[in-house]
DNA sequence: CTTGCTATTGCATGAATATGCACAAATTGC
DNA sequence: GCAATTTGTGCATATTCATGCAATAGCAAG
């Protein structure tokens, strides 16, 4: 019998809640080998800590700041969350790395290993925030004015930050991949940001969920000849896929397996 | 029987902690040949030194940065929440107001009225969260190296951005105001941080929730002289605002009215 | 060497806490 | 509506906790 002391159990309760957007009392009380009884009395107390809401079946995250962003990871795809498993696995012990804003750059945050020593560089205050837990990585925060839209930073100010910097690697965001007019976003500022941070960077590597293939959004941010790679779902099929390969980009399948 | 000394045998609770995460009573005590009342003494000294928090069963590290920062924010007392009320209320619309970290900070973020149009800096990366929801307040977010424990940004490179910053108000938060000692904090780079916020600003305003008034820390920030305001609660005694009163230093009560 | 002092440890007791089970009430889905 | 699930409550049991007290060992002074 594994000792999980008990105010343990609640902070890996609120671990979940705030990884997942929700907690079903069933499920935890099957993974942590307890009764449901322990897990309701716990979610119980944890609510009227004003630390959760309440609901049938299971348990919500309280706060605005942290549901909002639990509801977003909540429909985050699977498929991005494979992505940024995926792109989390590439990071080395020591490197220097952007994360980019975004949903599926979240998920990497998420999924960057326990104990992993490396410096991530950000322009996003939530990517920031989420890796406060992260006890081995240093944080870089890019300043500037928020753009509210995405929750990142952008500005001259912030284009001059990155430009002090030299990370191994940039994982970018986009709306649009497409094999000839290249990486695009849907806003003129936003696409400046990224193509600074791409240039800040020895390899740029584009998170292409499924949805961003062959699509184009209004405003370029470089041409397909920056990219160095791209992490796509296992699924994708070769011919999609071809234009790229031909172009020397690495491309990395992100499969299913936990 | 091996001798044991005491220190030493704290020492390897400390140890084990690091390592493990957690401490169990009642597994120390077999591993070490040893009663769990010496232990439990043992864990119950070395919490009341504040080196590990205890719980039932056994302990867990003191703070862990981001546990402990999120119990911070869910203990936002009521005190808190009216001093951020306060402060709120003093903002101007135009204005270019800088937010300091910390609890009370939050709770000002929190309470800014709807429509106001002002301007935010801060080097808080969770008060730039909580603001993404405010429509009508620019947000601009020092950049720099990220400070777990206090979730905030630190060193060089930010003060220089803040150098750049001329505004009409700093909120700053505090662990300690001394009629002598002036502001004092817990951390010696965020001493740093608030000077430079406060020489940026035309005005600072010190958020004085009851425990910090004539307590002291080990950094000092500023003397008294730099400061230009303060709000405190309603219920604070007229001889203890007196020496602050006497300094020139314009006084806010908190009122309890919602 | 002995005496007295102190610190440390172990034990006993009552109190507090945690957990699981049973049963009635409430909620949900069909 | 009705059945199934989920919840809250009361209760029993097992740990765990805190306090007071006694035993032991170390130490210093006489």
């Amino acid at each position: 019998m594994i000792a999980v002391l008990t105010s343990q159990r609640k902070q890996l309760i609120l671990d979940v809640l705030r990884q997942t957007g929700k907690v079903v009392a069933k499920e935890l009380s099957q993974e942590l080998g307890l009764s449901e009884d322990t897990i309701r009395r716990d979610l119980r107390e944890l609510a009227s800590e004003g630390r959760l809401q309440r609901v049938h079946g299971g348990a919500l995250p309280a706060s605005p700041a942290m549901g909002d962003f639990a509801s977003r990871l909540s429909v985050a795809s699977e498929e991005k969350k494979r992505i940024g498993k995926a792109a989390a696995k590439l990071i080395q012990a020591g490197q220097v790395v952007i994360l980019d804003g975004g949903t599926t750059a979240v998920q990497i945050a998420r999924h960057l290993p326990r104990g992993l020593k490396a410096t991530i560089v950000t322009h996003s205050p939530t990517i920031a925030v989420e890796l406060v837990s992260h006890e081995s990585v240093e944080v870089i925060l890019i300043g500037g004015r928020l753009f509210k839209h995405s929750v990142v930073v952008v500005g001259a100010p912030a284009i001059e930050s990155i430009a002090k910097i030299r990370a191994d690697t940039y994982f970018v965001g986009v709306t649009g991949i497409h094999p000839q007019f290249g990486l695009t976003t849907g806003d003129f500022e936003e696409a400046h940001i990224k193509k600074a941070l791409s240039a800040s960077a020895a390899e740029t590597v584009v998170l292409a969920s499924p949805e961003k293939l062959n699509a184009v959004s209004p405003y370029v941010i470089e041409p397909l000849a920056e990219i160095t790679g791209m992490i796509v779902v296992a699924e994708t099929s070769e011919e999609m896929l071809a234009p790229y390969f031909d172009l020397g980009i690495t491309i990395t399948k992100a499969s299913q397996e936990s």
